[in-house]
DNA sequence: GGCATTTGCAAGAGAGGAACACAAACCAGT
DNA sequence: ACTGGTTTGTGTTCCTCTCTTGCAAATGCC
């Protein structure tokens, strides 16, 4: 017998919360928003939404402003604005050289924000957990002391199990299976859930909320750095596979006889189109890094051959594995992050070209490839916004019994 | 501005109608359940669950039959039951060298099936159109005068838009965007939605409800034929894409120095794991069917090296590409259907090992590849959920205000 | 007959819909 | 600049729909 997940069944309140829930995250998406733009976007009444407007402004997640004119007939409408200070989370990212912090209010606004440099190579989780507590606790000093984040969002080169927030393996830093999650939320000691992903999928979450991929519901996103990592968003929902793993694009076998890849296989995506490969060819380094980096698209600007082959080669490679994808998922968009974003005005040529020449046409013609609008930034942003899930999912339990303000104890 | 979707309020009928989807779609997928169960299983009281049934019995979308005794103390409990011949649909599928047609009552029964040969090769729009409505008409008259399907679905071995049903691409066929959907309508003139979907996503979807992937919520189905189709379901969903054509994985480019494909790109996986290169490297002709097919089977049967080497390399190619869609998509089952299911003894073995060398460890442990078990009817079966879809969405529709049975005008 | 379990029924509570009176802003005409 | 008509949003009241609660009755096993 097969167990089937139980209580599937839909309730009154379930009305009210998915009410709720769709308004605040209209207002989290788009920003202030008239309550006569929410009765038309809802199809619910002008009853309704004042009832529900009224719950979340007694439970100061949102204020109403005076109303705007805006030169039609009509009493205006009150502008519905969501209190980003009353609802902030705490973003952490560690990146191949990079940790960074940020605190963002609900709605998106990032109050504050730091980035330090990281030494490239192996290191203990103890620390990365230590140097992330630190950056957070310098996060909290410069706000309101009463201050407490509603969630924490963790993003990692790696790849994670949604499940229990285990890196199952982080090559960059020598990682497998260590419980980053857990670590964090006790040195955090906040008693507020603490999610840990992957980079690749939460830079795809905020390019696909705030970024370029913005109003597209079926994105890939793809981000190079040292390897090449995706986030896939399939029909609004993020694809995270049976337990989380899902996205990890770097690793298609593409070339069988090519170059062995880190991760043990041969011919990966990523050994063709990965940083190393591009320094190599560039004739740099291959552990050169980002200063490397920098050299080849400056080289590139200046019109050194060397550098411009490089790039075009990489190029080809990243249109021939993207056709694949591409013919695979069908997607909208498909944006390129991390080091992608920064080469796309010297491949976009070559990655056209290997897609007219290897995807079908018909997911051909419906798909636009751009670089990333939130740069480096976007996995931070992401972490935030996996963060903020549980409260746009239910706003209702983050307000008491019909109004005052409840601060839960833990997920 | 962005566009919203409009009407994503909820109201109290919303509550209602997801209430009697999800007891109807339980009943069509697991049969017969008892009145207790369904209210273990959705959360809902005794009182809702008599009121729901209520309405279905009196829509005569389901019937209450005698308590059954199950040795338990208490009072039994009825069976609720969904009765097949009052909501049926018929299922076509236009395959490389076979049409079928089905008609299937809710609940999964398959009340009538037929199959007929097909000669290998293009065809056109037309002839195929007529050869199924005389099919359509040989199942109908089988079947009770008064009883009209309330959908059909098609499966066609090609990439079809979910948007118009357009058949966009079909090699087999030689097909370029033809409006399939609607010249079947208009031949079929039954007055009910005619939904088309490409065949190897049909597949998916039977084997996820009623075959090998039942109770896994992320699977991929790889249907092999003359081409590679698959169809993926991520987290219960299909993955169709933007546009319907998502899933194309026999195009996704593996070894770009390799053989040119019939879309007209290189190295797609179809061209190392397709029939053709089977009867090729087992010494067949490359169009010889699927006579040589059983061909190459019965030698690999009798030890002979040739065939078992050309099933090797396959197998090979196999578990290669298979590695990759593991990474990317995490999935809890492969399921091999089509040619590949009916070689999956003699390619198991190299497809674990390839996938063991190049698949991530994380998503490798956590899947496992299994032979289809609904055979070549797969698509077919799936064509019928396909058609269901809508009745399983909203069951409240196909009934009255209040219980009597509404036959609905179209979609 | 006792007990556990299930059903049936009536009353109740939660949530949104419909209709109405009222208020605020715009527009046109004087 | 003022006035009146028009448009649109607010707030209130009552209604409907749907699930829940609580109690009583029915059933079948031990």
């Amino acid at each position: 017998m097969i167990m089937g997940r139980e209580e599937v069944g839909q309730r009154s309140e379930t009305v009210r919360r998915a009410n709720l829930s769709a308004i605040v995250r209209e207002l989290h998406l788009r920003g202030p928003i008239s309550r006569s733009e929410l009765v038309a976007w809802t199809g619910l009444t002008r009853s309704a939404i004042r009832s529900l407007v009224g719950d979340l402004v007694a439970g100061d997640l949102v204020a109403e402003e005076a109303a705007v004119r805006l030169g039609t007939p009509g009493r205006p409408s009150p502008l519905v604005r969501l209190v980003a200070e009353n609802a902030v989370v705490l973003a952490l990212e560690i990146a191949v050289d990079s940790l960074a912090v940020a605190t963002v209010g609900l709605g998106g606004d990032v109050l504050w924000q730091r980035r330090v440099e990281r030494l490239r190579g192996h290191s203990l989780l103890e620390e990365i957990v230590s140097d992330l507590a630190d950056l957070a606790a310098s996060a909290r000093s410069r706000r309101p002391a009463d201050e407490t984040p509603i969630g924490v969002g963790v993003g990692v080169a790696g790849i994670v199990s949604r499940v229990d927030g285990l890196v199952a393996f982080a090559p960059n830093l020598g990682w497998i299976d260590v419980p980053l999650g857990d670590r964090l939320a006790e040195a955090l000691d906040l008693r507020v859930p603490v999610a840990v992903a992957n980079e690749a999928d939460l830079g795809a979450l905020a390019e696909f909320r705030r970024g370029a991929a913005r109003g597209a519901d079926d994105i890939l996103y793809v981000h190079g750095e040292v390897g090449v990592g995706g986030g896939i968003i399939v029909d609004g929902r993020p694809l995270s596979g049976i337990a989380g793993f899902g996205g990890e694009i770097g690793h298609m076998p593409i070339n069988p006889a090519g170059r062995a890849c880190r991760c043990g296989s041969v011919g990966c995506w990523e050994t063709e189109v990965g940083e190393g490969v591009l320094l190599a060819r560039a004739g740099y380094p291959v552990d050169g890094g980002s200063a490397a980096v920098d050299a080849v698209l400056a080289d590139a600007a200046a019109g050194r051959p060397q550098a411009l082959d490089a790039l075009r080669e990489v190029g080809r490679w990243l249109g021939i594995g993207l056709a694949g994808l591409v013919n695979v998922l069908n997607p909208r968009r498909v944006v390129l992050g991390g080091l992608f974003s920064l080469i796309h005005p010297f491949v976009a040529d070559r990655v056209e070209e290997e897609l007219d020449r290897r995807a079908l046409a018909a997911p051909r013609r419906l798909v636009s490839v751009v670089p990333a609008t939130l740069g480096v930034d976007a996995p931070l942003l992401g972490a935030a916004e996996m963060a903020f899930d549980p409260l746009l999912a239910d706003p209702a339990a983050w307000l008491g019994p019909r109004g005052a303000l409840v601060q839960l104890e833990s997920a």
